[in-house]
RNA sequence: GGUCCGUUCGUCUAGGGGUUAGGACGCCAGGUUUUCAUCCUGGUAACAGGGGUUCGAUUCCCCUACGGACUACCA
């Protein structure tokens, strides 16, 4: 029977989910709903030094904006719970005992300073300090102490981390769904602490604990677990389970220059790398976050779902569900990918104009509340008018606000090219013809204006250009006719004649 | 330094022993819009280098270079 397929997302609530983090959780949930499966969410705070207040409920909040909500997890108890390694802190130690007892861990004793001391020590001498078979029987620990002794230290409450004892001399073949097959050589590995002095398990135990316990079938991690994948796969074996499937990401790149995407770059070259507004609780930093500035969750998740993978086709919008058809671990990347700030703006741009009308009129009017403007005109007209050059919501407001306040000074490259000596002139008649028109409907509007821009033989520039000035205060926006006629006669002339007076 | 992973247009990528090496973003040009933006059409631009294997390599193998991750009682 081939068991029910179960992933999870493990975040350290260390700070605010980047947006590497949230792609992890959204090609995990895509592997959940493709294959039927269930998409977990488990918190790794087993650090408490490192523990960040708000962090946790920053990155639920995350997960629920992106419309990726797991299944189980924190809130949402399932069988396997809880889901917050620090509620589960009674569980590991038996899986400590246990290697210990089969001779695949041991006791340590030396001190966090002795082992830095030993590190800088060989680094100047060029070398590197590893604890494993080259060290460990000259240091502390069970390995080398006597039975009595070990006994007598652990009776005496004497500080001590347990160790796996990486075995000597064997080349494992490690096996990745997206990489492939690798081989390492465990007499390179050191003897990494499973169980800390402070009563914690480390990330390396919790992990395959949890993994164990809650079921998981297939790891979907980042590429920066690759190097723990060895001893990931001997704690399995240690403990005679059978080891899930591995998948490692490719990392997420700086848009420019080298390394990957860092919390500072965001701020740097002026994109978030946060899904949403963070505030630092300590410094009160500002990080921005793409709810916040306006973006789509659906550009976002859809940007990132291309970050490290492709459908093979040269479809490139694809909704949550088109991405869950679609996706498939074998066509995930192994190269990193440089983040691209431009393309997630082209994704908002694309899912912005598939926006309702409706729905981005309601938004443009508390946009205007909140600004302060009263406006009795037709707020429906003006965003079906506008959204198509919009990007962002509040685009809306900057291609729109001439309708609400009348231009007060006039661009000066414009002025130039539009206003001529003869223009005063012109902008009078024009005045009295405006003022002729009975229903000042779009279409009479402009069929009037037009015919008589016609019978006098002139070019139409010269009459649409000054008015476009008059109404706009640039030569940007809308169909000129029907500015006029949603602004209505009297503003309209109310305007040319401010025009004429100003220039 | 050591270990591991990687390398196709500026960027995201498709492809894969014989292709005019395809698409998208960006950029440039033209068209539409009597403005601007949108939109449409076109253009620019890539197989890191060197050795093999082969009739033939960008594709397979090796080396080099470059990039990255890891190298904590952090995850």
């Amino acid at each position: 029977m081939s068991k029910n397929v179960r992933v999870r997302f493990a975040p350290s609530p260390t700070g605010p989910l980047h947006i590497g983090g949230v792609r992890t959780a959204l090609f995990n949930y895509l592997y959940a709903k493709k294959n039927n499966g269930t998409f977990v969410l488990r918190i790794e705070d087993t650090d408490q030094n490192r523990y960040v207040p708000g962090a946790e409920t920053y990155i639920k909040e995350s997960l629920e904006w992106c419309k990726i909500p797991f299944d189980e997890g924190p809130g949402k108890e399932g069988k396997f719970g809880p889901y917050k390694q620090s509620e589960r802190k009674h569980l590991y130690r038996e899986y400590a005992d246990q290697l210990i007892l089969s001779g695949d861990a041991y006791y340590a004793f030396d001190s966090s300073e002795k082992l830095s001391q030993l590190r800088t020590e060989a680094e100047s001498r060029k070398e590197t300090f590893i604890y494993n078979h080259t060290t460990r029987m000259n240091l502390e620990n069970s390995l080398t102490l006597s039975k009595d002794e070990v006994q007598k230290r652990i009776d005496n409450g004497d500080a001590y981390s347990i160790r796996y004892k990486m075995p000597l001399n064997e080349t494992l073949a490690l096996q990745d769904e997206i990489r492939g097959s690798m081989k390492i050589d465990t007499n390179l590995l050191d003897d990494k602490v499973l169980f800390k002095s402070d009563g914690m398990p480390t990330y390396h135990l919790a992990n395959i604990v949890d993994d164990h316990l809650m079921e998981i079938t297939h790891v979907i991690r980042g590429e920066e677990w690759l190097p723990s994948l060895a001893l990931h796969v001997l704690l399995y074996r240690s403990l005679g389970w059978e080891s899930p499937s591995f998948s490692h990401l490719p990392l997420i790149l700086k848009p420019v220059g080298k390394g990957k995407l860092s919390k500072r770059d965001g701020d740097k070259l002026g994109f978030p790398v946060f899904p949403l507004e963070w505030t630092d609780p300590k410094s009160n930093d500002i990080s921005s976050g793409y709810r916040e500035d306006g973006y789509l969750p659906e550009a976002v998740i859809n940007m990132l779902a291309f970050l490290g993978w492709n459908p093979g086709t040269d479809q490139e919008i694809f909704s949550l569900e088109e991405l869950i058809q679609a996706f498939d671990l074998s066509r995930v990347n192994k190269a990193g990918a440089k983040f691209d700030p431009e393309k997630t703006k082209w994704f908002q741009q694309n899912y912005l104009q598939k926006e309702d009308t409706e729905k981005l009129t309601s938004q443009f009017r508390s946009l205007l509340t909140n600004k302060n403007i009263e406006s009795s005109l037709n707020l429906d007209t003006i965003v079906s008018m506008i959204k198509e050059r919009a990007t962002f919501v509040n685009d809306l407001w900057d291609l729109s606000s001439f309708f609400f306040i009348a231009p007060a000074t006039y661009d000066a490259k414009a002025s130039k090219k539009a206003w001529k000596e003869d223009t005063p002139t012109l902008m009078k008649e024009l005045i009295s013809v405006i003022d002729g028109i009975e229903d000042f409907s779009p279409e009479v509007t402009t069929n009037t204006i037009k015919s008589w821009i016609t019978s006098k033989e002139i070019g139409f520039g010269k009459i649409m250009m000054p008015l476009r000035l008059a109404l706009v205060g640039s030569l940007q926006g809308p169909d000129v006719y029907i500015i006029a006629a949603t602004l209505g006669k009297k503003e309209t002339i109310n305007r040319i004649e401010k025009i004429i007076e100003t220039l």
